[in-house]
DNA sequence: CTGAAAGCGCTTACAG
DNA sequence: CTGAAAGCGCTTACAG
């Protein structure tokens, strides 16, 4: 069963005997008015009834554009991204674009060498979500001159646009909400501060525990070597070490706050009635996890949607400014916060 | 700030003096022994110093391989899917090829138009995770004479290839350990029977506690409407009214047991104490739900990866059988499955 | 309104 | 070993 050889503009402008060009101008709706009404009809009507679908490779060539955009993730078993991710596809596929999707991981040099390969394939853009502060990569990118968003994690430099979470305010309402409950001694279990969410989180709980004039000794700050589970229940320990008096904690993302959980468990400790945990991302299930967790929610679908937004119009106008969009998070309170006891410190 | 256009083999010639073709064999490796190996190291130094990546794009158009593969999901967000993906694009990596991942919901219209979309941008081949058991999308892949191959969900008649877990072990593992248990009367909360996979962890189940000689009225079998969180609260409501006697639910996928959880908790029903629950899956953080699930592991990466290991034979001989892969799965017991009650019925 | 031609950036038989 | 040429399947100025 050989694979039957798909059609060309040339088989089938053959069969209905007009040039072949003729065909491929209404193929394309933008310049299908130029061929006589009746010639299109027939030619629609042929295309249809042989199943002829142009080739957008070719197309692409000739036109220089690919419609193919490249999406470069971490990991994408980290529950934030696929919602990200069909963010980004459901703007892109509107246009007629499609993303290109690979796992880089966390390695700058296999990073990349994916991103030679996708600029090899023609993408017309990426989306980063892999950027840190500083990023080589994403340096290498804008040398190349080929539009960037990043998206999740922002840059310092503001050289590329942005979409991210208001990492500042998420902090904010996380401490006010403990304070609110009557916490004096509240900690911060940081994400690494090479990444933009590591670092402005820990700066906006800094700022937060400020605002409400907690002395030094009532805070607390301590990084997770990254955002997973393992790393926040070890990080979880060190605190009890360092900051005994703690009755809250305002963990760097959902899986660190899991980490705390299972390391509060492991010490027989309870959650909320010892010590409170706010989480980050609202990740699915967040809410099935004992105690639901209170944790700040961010518009992952809409950062995806708003980062193909911005890359699209970056591609349309090339030298348009990077721009940073920050969209608005929200607490959301459920049962692993509470008052600390009456007999805490 | 113009994008700077890309360099071509014919920049690239005229700088080093050679005819573009000479060029064009030297950054193919597997032409590369046909120059001689001085000009072939200066043509190299050049590439590498001025950043020269060829156009796959047109490279694609010439050799008629576009080094595509086009993976159609129902929905990215169900936790099943993120694994899977990242099995596929890892195998696909090492063969140089890239996937063009698209979100196609469950409607059947839209599937067919986004495979329509990816068959224009010449993909060598598809992996289909939205395979129903009778799938006209599929069928119309097949008189396409595209190379396909569903994962997760098999297809009934044997002409694409398939990479799925043992729906019909998963279900013996789980009723066999509930009857282990003591239990004597268990219900199954069944997938949607067009699926693959709810019709035959169904068919599974009853074989399953036929096996064991369980009477008739000593097992239930009631279909969710969706493997959702939401339809499993909702089938487990009517499972209830239905089957009053029931002490174990054997739920369709982990989901369909959070929905089960979900209106236990409402009821004031204890799980595992008033009624154990198993799911399917081992997703992400079933482990840290309350109490935590008993679920079938299934082989989520290596399922991804076998996919695409088929579909690249698949396309290397497209005359190839179609073979369907079985993974094994495994019964991982947790917190949500104990003894029923002594003065269970 | 339609056709003929050039060209997008490659690969690869064919000469020499 | 290297060059010149044809051609992959399109789009689009240019004629007519």
């Amino acid at each position: 069963m050989p694979e039957r050889k798909r059609l060309t503009l040339k088989d089938l402008a053959a069969e209905i005997d007009v040039h072949y060009s003729t065909v491929s101008r209404v193929m394309n709706p933008a310049t299908r008015h130029l061929v006589a009404q009746d010639v299109a009809a027939r030619i629609l009507e042929v295309a249809e009834a042989r199943g002829f679908r142009p080739n957008r490779i070719a197309a692409g060539l000739r036109t220089q554009r690919s419609g193919l955009v490249g999406v470069v993730l971490p990991d994408i078993a980290n529950p934030v991204f696929p919602p990200i991710l069909a963010g980004i596809e459901s703007v892109l596929a509107q246009k007629g674009y499609v993303p290109i999707v690979v796992n880089a991981g966390t390695d700058k040099s296999r990073q990349r060498f994916i991103i030679d390969q996708m600029i090899g394939r023609q993408v017309e853009g990426l989306v980063l979500a892999t950027a840190e502060r500083e990023d080589a990569v994403l340096d290498y990118c804008i040398r190349q001159h080929i539009p960037v968003v990043t998206v999740n994690r922002g840059e310092e430099t503001g050289r590329v646009s942005c979409v991210v979470s208001d990492n500042l305010l998420a902090m904010r309402l996380t401490v006010d909400h403990l304070v609110g409950l009557g916490h004096r001694h509240i900690a911060h279990i940081a994400g690494p501060a090479a990444l933009s969410t590591g670092f402005l989180r820990r700066e906006g709980f800094v700022q937060a525990v400020r605002r409400h004039r907690l002395r030094r000794d009532a805070w607390h700050v301590i990084e997770a070597a990254s955002y997973s589970r393992e790393a926040g229940k070890l990080a979880c320990a060190q605190l009890l070490e360092a900051f005994p008096a703690v009755t809250a904690i305002a963990a760097g993302n959902d899986l660190v706050a899991m980490g705390c959980y299972d390391l509060l468990r492991e010490r027989g400790l309870d959650c909320p009635a010892d010590i409170s945990v706010v989480g980050h991302n609202d990740m699915p299930f967040a809410d099935a996890l004992t105690p639901p967790l209170t944790t700040v929610r961010i518009a992952v679908h809409e950062m995806g949607e708003e980062a193909a937004r911005l890359l699209l119009r970056q591609i349309d106008k090339p030298g348009s400014d990077a721009v940073t969009v920050q969209l608005t998070p929200q607490l959301i309170v459920r049962g692993s916060t509470a008052a600390p006891r009456d007999d805490a410190p």
